[in-house]
DNA sequence: TTTTGAGTTGTTCGA
DNA sequence: GTCGAACAACTCAAA
């Protein structure tokens, strides 16, 4: 019996092993036509990010590596997805088209309009699940509402049945007898034409291969550590797989299924506390899904509605916030997190809640320019995580820091960098001071500041504002906002 | 139904 | 040097 193709759209699901959408269009037994559409959004704040177009190109040329290993093709297009699947489906006469869901609100409304218009032309249009362990949908608290605060959210969760991974393909996938035309991979000028990313590989390997290599490599010896070591942004503590799973090179239903292997021998699960700090992490993600879902409009606009009103400082000429993202604050660790975010493409956690903290509270700058800038420059760069990450900074999220835990600059460095390995890595120019001054340069003697070569200034900035200054006013422009809030009016 | 306690990641101050 | 308290307000779950 004649099966007409499916068109395989892939998403943010750039792999073939557990990926639900190509294991229901392979046994639907027709041709596959995987095809990736490129949708340049426009003005959209949240158009693809620079760091993400880099990662994207070099995960495509993956993705079409593995597909061609398998007797298929990866069709590349460029447009308004709509029309370029309305157009794949007429030239290639496919029955169907299937995909992974996506969570972010822009994307919702375009596939319910697509799946809306294959419909009304008698084409299948069917999504599925890859890339959460707990789709938003699925998940509410005992009203009826959906979570707001983690703990409980994620304790629920655990008392649910955990998807197993879809098997990945064996074999060759079918081919149509005519593959659609194709957009070569380079015309998509997703790499940038300056070459500012190319301190990015070697630290990362895109694709699946890559991040089943790092998932591997985490699980065979840091994740026992993950609890401590993760805190220390010169150690290889973390995962390091936030850009993988961000493009679905890897999912999570393929991460708790590995980690639930380390168990195999002993029975006990989580394995280790390692593992399950790990988890929760894993589960962090899920929650920031789960509140982009719900609450569509927090990319731009605070959850707590009174932050609205927040006082941030001034910055005309954005002196302050190109500082901050310059890395040249004056605080070296500042400076060194946001010097390998520009490097890499990414910054070690421990560091992003430093920076994030001193954006929005020793800077008092809103931290949407900081969602931004990170937008754009993390290879990880994910809606939600993101969205989650800076409303939680900025204590205007859900289970949000207390807007009293300002981190200090200083002391974080002390604490999580004490012999100074990441601040000298990332900046360079300080790496002849002594470990006691490393993190505040502008106490050393100017004779230690001499022998290490560093004139501040100079070589190095002074800090662009004074920690206990900075933090009282946060703290006021914390409290004003109370006031403001409560409308009482006292002095 | 109401109450109570706990909640990713901190810092400072004073005893 | 170490330690506990204080620094809000609100959501959620358990009692």
């Amino acid at each position: 019996m004649h099966v007409s193709p499916t068109l395989l759209w892939f998403r943010q699901d750039l792999r073939l092993a557990d990926n639900a959408a190509l294991a229901a269009a392979i046994s639907r037994g027709g041709p596959v036509i995987p095809v990736f559409i490129l949708e340049e959004a426009g003005r959209s704040p949240w158009r693809l990010g620079g760091a993400s177009r880099s990662w994207l190109h070099h995960s495509l040329a993956a993705l079409a590596g593995a597909l061609e290993e398998r007797g298929s093709t990866l069709i590349l297009a460029q447009g308004p997805s709509q029309r370029v699947v309305e157009a794949l489906v007429s030239s290639t006469g496919a029955g169907a088209v299937y995909w992974n869901r996506r969570y972010e609100p822009e994307g919702i409304a375009r596939d319910a309009a697509i799946k809306a218009a294959l419909g009304a032309k008698g084409v299948e249009a069917k999504s599925f699940n890859s890339a959460l362990l707990f789709e938003p949908h699925t998940i509410a608290n005992k009203t009826g509402r959906p979570f707001q605060v983690f703990t409980p959210f994620w304790r629920y969760c655990q008392t649910l049945p955990m998807a197993e991974p879809v098997p990945a393909p064996r074999g060759r996938i079918a081919a149509p007898v005519r593959w659609p035309d194709s957009v070569p991979l380079p015309d998509l000028k997703l790499l940038p034409a300056r070459g500012w990313d190319r301190g990015f590989y070697p630290f990362w390997t895109p694709g699946e291969a890559g991040a089943h290599l790092r998932l591997k490599t985490f699980l065979s010896q840091a994740i026992h550590r993950y609890d401590e070591e993760r805190d220390i942004p010169s150690a290889e503590g973390v995962s390091r797989l936030s850009p993988h799973l961000h493009f679905g090179e890897v999912g999570p239903r393929q991460i708790w299924a590995a980690v639930r292997g380390l168990s195999a021998s002993s029975g006990v699960f989580p394995p280790s506390r390692g593992a399950s700090k790990f988890l929760a992490e894993v589960g962090w993600r899920e929650f920031a899904h789960h509140l982009l879902f719900h609450f569509p409009t927090t990319p731009e606009q605070p959850l707590r509605t009174e932050f609205a009103a927040f006082p941030w400082a001034e910055d005309p000429q954005g002196r302050r916030l190109q500082a901050w993202q310059r890395g040249r604050t004056g605080y070296p660790l500042i400076d060194a997190g946001m010097r390998q975010l520009w490097a890499c493409g990414w910054m070690h956690n421990r560091v992003r809640m430093v920076v994030a903290s001193f954006l929005v509270k020793h800077l008092r700058l809103s931290w949407n320019h900081g969602a931004a800038w990170f937008w754009d420059t993390l290879v990880d760069a994910d809606l939600a995580s993101n969205t989650l990450g800076w409303q939680w900074s900025a204590g205007c999220g859900a289970d949000a820091a207390p807007y009293f835990r300002v981190f200090a600059p200083v002391l974080q460095g002390e604490k999580f960098d004490p012999k100074g390995h990441y601040v000298r890595q990332w900046v360079p120019e300080l790496a002849r001071l002594p470990d006691d001054v490393l993190h505040q340069p502008w106490q050393a003697a100017p004779s230690v500041l001499a022998r290490a070569g560093v004139t501040l200034g100079e070589t190095y900035p002074r800090p662009i504002v004074d920690h206990a200054t900075a933090r009282a006013e946060a703290l006021e422009a914390f409290k004003s906002l109370r006031r403001g809030a409560g409308e009482s009016g006292d002095a």
